[in-house]
RNA sequence: UCCUCAGUAGCUCAGCUGGUUAGAGCACAUGACUGUUAAUCAUGGGGUCCCUGGUUCGAGCCCAGGCUGAGGAGCCA
């Protein structure tokens, strides 16, 4: 026998019909009114229990966190709230849980504690919300690019390529360390591979020869930073998604991560209500603690629908740059950091273009070629002689920096000077230089953080809250 | 890695200028009630005050070092 989810049945909603619910007790009230949750939805179904048929013994064992099967005929509810509840007719207790053991209790926890329980936190209603909006996030991800022809590309876990300089790797090996402790000799020809190999930064120079194929390719995998990165937006494991498409340049690129950002959030509106509203409420209560300053300037699902309802301010970095100097904030000095042409833009800089001047999403582009990553195209020098590369960085208030991109340099030569330039020796990644010397073309890509764009679609401010098991320094434990 | 703050009951926290037996709410146990919505009411049990060392007649409180967590910065996604 099929057992009907609590999401099923709250759809259905089949009045008289004789069904087995399957789930954990959030509560017992009144020794009467079994609340159970099933994880297809953050609402809770309604078991009508009584003393007299199932037992006091068993209604005893009805501790939050047990698992139970109920059968029985649903009704609609006699009481206000829930339409409809399932009247029990046979209840078998499947797991115990001892509530002096167990500790998620039916009362607000603190997320810090939780993180410490990450193998139970599941069961909590903000998670569960958390993660069934992670998922349909996903979804909506290979579903945006899949319904505009692009090829999911599984780009490398393990590389050998170093080339990229995204930040610290970690190095894969199955050498005997403690052998090596005692000679103090490495010798990478003995590994595995016979070379260096290392944990994957990014799959955007493998997706790259693979658009100069396939045309649109994207990637979506896990990448892993070895950086010794405190805060609450950066982890050491965390998931991205590069799209890379063949002859699409820096302006095509733009709409692309617009287009994308729009698609998954009215995505999430849309197949996420009840998890975002929760999540609206418990955001909005929390504020209420905050000082005024720290508070969310509008509730979540306004926040959302605003950002899907509006076009991204798009400007350059020296337009951006301008802004700055002539903001009052910049002529009252209360930046922290210096501001001129050529700078990297600080946190506080971006916030201030983000939160306070535009107050909606803004896609900076034309960055110094200074500051950028080598394999961005070289824009010609500005009218003062300045190098600028087409890079792009969308920001949306909150998060910061959610998606970076470029159109890649696609000139041979022009290339080959940047290796020279960034200390990249030639042979190690000849193969990229090769898609230049092989029918070479203009092409432009993004990588986009998925835990950033989870936390902004939940407005969680912790990205340890939003993947369920995080990887920062110092903590690997589940 | 740097700066700031925090660590007291299972959880969330209070604890005065260093002073005698360390408190509250929730959770838990027992009982009452029985159409409740984190049910309610009464009663009860529950403490390595993060660790190590120091100052002091006396330390949860002061000092030093360490551990852990959070916020911010850098780096970035």
């Amino acid at each position: 026998m099929a057992h009907p989810t609590i999401a099923q049945l709250f759809k259905t909603q089949p009045i008289d019909a004789v069904v087995t619910v399957q789930g954990w007790v959030r509560t017992l009230r009144n020794d009467q009114f079994l609340s159970v949750s099933d994880g297809s939805t953050i609402r809770t179904m309604q078991i009508v229990v009584n003393k007299e048929q199932h037992g006091e013994a068993t209604l005893k064992r009805l501790q939050t966190g047990a698992s139970v099967a109920a059968t029985g005929k649903v009704q609609k509810s006699l009481g206000k709230g829930q339409d409809i509840e399932i009247i029990c007719d046979s209840l078998e207790i499947l797991g115990d849980c001892d509530p002096n053991e167990y500790p998620i209790q039916m009362k607000r926890h603190s997320l810090e504690f939780l993180r410490e329980k990450a193998h139970l936190r599941f069961r909590t209603n903000t998670f569960g919300a958390v993660f069934r909006i992670r998922h349909h996030l996903a979804f909506a991800i290979h579903k945006f690019f899949n319904d505009q022809g692009f090829y999911y590309l599984h780009s490398p876990i393990i590389t050998g390529s170093d080339a990229e300089g995204a930040g610290e790797m970690f190095r894969v090996t199955n050498l005997d360390l403690d052998e090596i402790a005692k000679t103090g000799k490495v010798e990478p020809s003995e590994d595995f591979f016979g070379k260096t190999t290392n944990l994957t930064v990014s799959g955007q120079l493998e997706a790259e020869l693979a658009a100069l194929a396939l045309g649109k390719v994207y990637t979506f995998g896990p990448t892993f930073r070895a950086e010794n990165s405190n805060t609450s937006r950066h982890l050491a494991e965390f998931w991205m998604i590069e799209p890379e498409v063949a002859f699409n340049n820096i302006y095509d690129n733009m709409d692309l991560g617009e287009a994308c950002l729009k698609y998954c959030i009215q995505y999430a509106l849309e197949h996420c209500k009840e998890d975002l509203e929760f999540l609206q409420e418990r955001e909005t209560n929390e504020d209420k603690q905050k000082p005024v300053d720290d508070r969310q300037s509008m509730p979540l699902l306004e926040r959302l629908n605003m950002i899907v309802s509006n076009d991204f301010e798009r400007i350059t970095y020296t337009e951006a740059i301008d802004i700055l100097l002539n903001s009052n904030h910049f002529k009252k000095k209360k930046f922290k950091y210096p501001v001129e042409w050529g700078i990297d833009m600080q946190s506080e800089h971006e916030r201030y273009l983000v939160e306070k001047h535009f107050q909606k999403p803004v896609i900076i582009t034309g960055y110094p070629a200074a500051i950028k990553a080598f394999y961005m195209r070289m824009n010609e020098p500005d009218e003062q002689g300045r190098n600028t590369v087409a890079a792009m960085d969308i920001l949306v208030p909150g998060i910061g920096e959610i998606i970076g991109g470029s159109q890649r340099e696609e000139r041979y030569e022009k290339l080959r000077e940047k290796c020279a330039q960034f200390n990249i020796p030639e042979d190690h990644i000849w193969w990229y230089l090769e898609t230049r010397k092989f029918g070479t073309c203009v092409h432009a890509g993004f990588g986009m953080g998925f835990e950033r764009l989870i936390m902004f679609v939940t407005g969680m401010s912790n990205i340890r809250d939003v993947i369920p098991f995080p990887r920062t320094p110092l903590n690997a434990e589940f």
